[in-house]
DNA sequence: GACTCATTAGGACAGTTGTCCTATTTCTGA
DNA sequence: TCAGAAATAGGACAACTGTCCTAATGAGTC
């Protein structure tokens, strides 16, 4: 097996068991024993976990961008990409409710541990905040933009860290839909 | 010194600890060198580190417990008391912008370990939780209480979630402000 | 087939973890 | 004052951590 496959097995593996049970509390052993590779030959790909921890933060940062990309071709107006963004809490719901939210989580344990890659993670956040301020000054929410972007994103946040503490369908649901109403308010339809 | 007064002292201790680093990130040591008792000590007042998280969690129950007893004397109608809770994020607002919201952080990170008093930390959200749903119940919202409940809770959440990751004090008090405005249009006067 | 270089396995290493034991000290009550 | 209990100190213990080294294996080229 080349060395790239092997190292995107690791950085897929890592990024699964990170989300999963946390940076810290996931050991080298715990990802050799699912990538089926012996512990010393990590050394070969990563030298420290935190190598490993950056290439998990990259890729999930160009995953999250390919994903935005795809609803600006999917969805038609600035509305229905936001609604995209506040529908990942339901389309994800299993996972949310089990491991909240893969973007908070991380950024709150890194701040926690006062770790160096804490500012890397919070680029998750700012890419999200970034495209989303684009869709509101899209619809024409103007100096706002920004501001509500943030909005949306905080409330996001919020329902992804209750929907993990009482997994509750019903209150996601909730959230989402008045989320929805709140953007339809503010946005001027293009459609 | 008595045994209540060391054992007090380690769970006071353990509970800035905890928020501050995490759970997981503080060990026994930690613990041991602020309190300046022997590691070994320990054992005489908890057998594991799980009784130790179990007395944080009641401690913090009933520190918050009190908190809310005092703000139904502070406050005078259900919306004042509302407001108090809502502007804890900015009481605390240092602290929130470094460590996030104790109630959130530590509810996450037990529900990433698997850990088996997960359950126990979710209390802190329910205690306020049900407070909340009474302040609005006491305000005449009927059988939405509950709801309303829950969407303050999150949005809180979502704030402290927020301020921990951009430092954006200009943003705690928008969401602030418009949680209040959000609670003052469906609260009736009585004052 | 022999040589080279990329990749891997296996284990060494020191440090830390939570747990637990046993002496020693400190305090208390008769 | 002194016995007994309460509280503490110090360290043992195996398990695990991230890091690092070295030898073996693999594949591809001359």
């Amino acid at each position: 097996m080349s060395a790239a496959d092997t190292r995107n097995m690791i950085v897929e593996v890592a990024d699964r068991l990170f989300y999963e049970n946390g940076y810290e509390h996931t050991s080298f052993a715990d990802i050799a024993a699912r990538v089926k590779i012996s512990r010393g030959n990590f050394y070969y790909h990563f030298k420290t976990k935190d190598e490993i921890l950056a290439a998990v933060i990259e890729r999930r940062l160009s995953d999250r961008g390919t994903m935005l990309l795809q609803w600006e071709l999917d969805a038609p107006d600035p509305l229905a990409r936001i609604t995209c963004f506040i529908k990942i809490l339901i389309t994800n719901q299993t996972k949310i409710m089990a491991y909240g939210c893969p973007v908070g989580t991380l950024s709150s344990e890194l701040a926690k541990l006062n770790h160096p890659l804490s500012g890397e993670a919070v680029k998750l956040f700012t890419l999200f905040r970034d495209w989303l301020t684009q869709q509101f000054e899209a619809g024409g929410c103007g100096p706002q933009s920004g501001e509500f972007a943030l909005h949306i994103l905080s409330r996001s946040q919020g329902a992804a860290m209750l929907a993990n503490a009482y997994r509750d369908p019903a209150f996601v649901q909730r959230e989402v839909d008045e989320m929805c109403e709140w953007c339809a308010k503010r946005l001027t339809r293009t459609s």
